[in-house]
DNA sequence: AGCGTCATATGACGAAGCGTCATTATAAAC
DNA sequence: GTTTATAATGACGCTTCGTCATATGACGCT
C-alpha cells in the first residue's frame, strides 16, 4: 500500500485528485460545509496523509482556487480566438468570465474568499506563489492585447499611465461587479443590477474612458456580445440555460 | 441587576457597547482572532446575553459592518462639502473612500468580509435589511451627485442607462481596486499597483467613459485630488502620516 | 418586611472541526 | 526472514460555536 518511496510525480496526481475531490464537494454543498473532516471522510486516506498536501483548510481552498483560476484561463484563451477587433477581445474575456461565474458560482465564491487576507496567511509558500503566478499569467495574457492595440493604434497610452494600469483597472472592475452581484442575488436594493448587463457597462466605460477605438458610439458592441456567445461560447449557452441560469445580456 | 423588563432603548446601547467591543478587538487583532468567547470574555456580559444581541458569530460581523459603513458614510458627507464643479465632487467622495480604508484596513476587511453570501445567510434579518438599507442610502448619496450634475449639463446619461448603474460602475470600480490591492498588500506581482493611484485611474476612466465633464484632459485633477486632501482631510492625512502610512498620491 | 413571579442573565455542556503525533503498516534492502 | 526507513493512520487535545437548564434579582402584592 505506502510505498517505501513516493514520488514526486504520483504524491502531485494524488493532489490534484484531492483537489478535485475538494472542487467536488463545495459545488454539491457549500464553502461553509467544506470541511477537512468531510475531505478526509469522502476521500480513500487518512487525515495524516490529507495533511501532507495541505498545512490547513485555508490551504486547500487556496488549492482549489489554483485550479479553478487554470480553467478559468483556459475560457480566456479560448475568448481570445474571438475573430474582431482589438476592444472586441477584450469583451469576448469579459464575456467568458461572466459565463465561468454563472457556471460555477460556488467555485467564484472559493476564488473570491481565497483572496482575503486571513486565507493567504495561512495558506503554504508553495500555495500562495503559484497563485501569484497564475495571476501574473492572466495578467500578462491581457497585457499582451493591449501592447497589440497600441501597436495597431486602437490604443493610446494615456500619458503616465503603464500597460498593467490598463489591465489592472479592467480586471478590478469586472472583479468589483463580479463580488458585489454574486455575493448577494438577494438584496432588494442592488436586484435591478445585472451581472451580464453591469459587467458590460463597466467594461465599457473603462475602455472608452481610455479611448480605446473604436469607441461604444462608433461600434455596435451589444451585437458583438451576441456574436461571441454563438461563435465561442455556444456550448455554454446551452448548459446554462438548462441550469436555467441563461446569459442574458439586455443593453 | 438585571431589571424586570429591559427597555428597547437600553437593549440597543447595550448592543452598541458590544459592538463597537468586537470593533475594539477588530483593530486589536484580525478578524481570524476575533471569537464570540473572546468577545464573551472581554464584555461585562455572558454568553448568553451577548447570543440575545447576536445570533451568530456572522451576525456579529454583520453588525461590525454596519456600524463601520456608518462612519464611512459621515467621511462620504463631509467629502461632498468639497467646493468644486460635480466631477470633483465625486472624486472627494472616492478620496474619502480610500482614505477610511487607509486609516481603517481591519474594517475594511470585515466590510468585505461580510459581503461574502455565508455571511448574510448567518446574519437575521434585521441585520441584513439594516445592512440593505446603509447600502441603499449610501447609493442615493452618489444618484443626487449625478442627478445635479445632468441638471447642470456636466452629464449626459448615456442612451439606456439608469442612474443607479452609474453610480454602481463607480463604487464597483472602486470596490474591485479595494479588494484586490489591500486583500494582497504583499504579493510580489501586485505589488506595483497603488491604492491611491489606482482608486484615482478606475475613477478617471469611468468618468471619462461616461464623458463626464470636465473631461481628464481638459481638468488637472491629480491638483483636485490634492486640494480634497488639504482642505476636507488635513486631520486624516496627519493621522495617517503618524501611522506610518501616508496618503501619497502621484500620478 | 416577606413572598412569589417571571423576565433576564449565566456558564456548563455537547457538538463539530482543526491540526498533531504516537503508533501501526508495509515496501524495499539485506 | 529480519531489519529499516518511510508512509499512513486515526485517536486525541484543543478551540470555538451555539444552546439550554438553572440561577438571579427587580418588581408587585399582601
Amino acid at each position: 500500500m505506502s510505498p517505501r518511496h513516493l514520488s514526486q510525480q504520483d504524491f502531485d496526481q494524488r493532489e490534484n485528485e484531492l483537489i478535485t475531490l475538494g472542487r467536488k464537494l463545495l459545488e454539491d454543498d457549500c464553502l461553509t460545509t467544506l470541511t477537512i473532516d468531510k475531505l478526509v471522510a469522502e476521500s480513500r486516506f487518512s487525515k495524516g496523509t490529507i495533511y501532507k498536501h495541505f498545512t490547513s483548510k485555508e490551504d486547500l481552498l487556496m488549492a482549489i482556487c489554483n485550479q479553478s483560476i487554470t480553467e478559468m484561463q483556459a475560457k480566456f484563451k479560448r475568448a481570445l480566438a474571438f475573430k474582431g477587433n482589438s476592444r472586441e477581445k477584450i469583451l469576448a474575456v469579459m464575456v467568458s468570465y461572466v459565463i465561468w461565474a454563472k457556471l460555477h458560482p460556488s467555485q467564484l465564491f472559493a476564488v473570491l474568499a481565497a483572496h482575503s487576507p486571513s486565507v493567504a496567511a495561512c495558506a503554504c509558500d508553495r500555495r500562495n506563489e503559484k497563485h501569484s503566478q497564475q495571476e501574473a499569467d492572466l495578467m500578462s495574457l491581457m497585457n499582451e492585447q493591449i501592447e497589440k492595440a497600441i501597436e495597431t493604434g486602437d490604443l493610446t497610452l494615456p500619458k503616465g499611465m503603464l500597460i498593467e494600469q490598463v489591465t489592472f483597472a479592467m480586471w478590478s472592475a469586472s472583479w468589483g461587479a463580479m463580488a458585489l452581484i454574486m455575493s448577494k442575488g438577494n438584496s432588494i436594493k442592488l436586484s435591478p443590477m445585472q451581472l451580464e448587463r453591469e459587467s458590460f457597462t463597466n467594461a465599457t466605460l473603462v475602455l472608452d474612458g481610455l479611448g480605446w477605438k473604436p469607441l461604444s458610439k462608433d461600434w455596435d458592441y451589444p451585437q458583438t456580445i451576441k456574436n461571441i456567445t454563438q461563435e465561442i461560447f455556444l456550448p455554454e449557452m446551452k448548459i446554462l440555460e438548462k441550469l436555467a441560469t441563461p446569459f442574458i445580456f439586455i443593453s
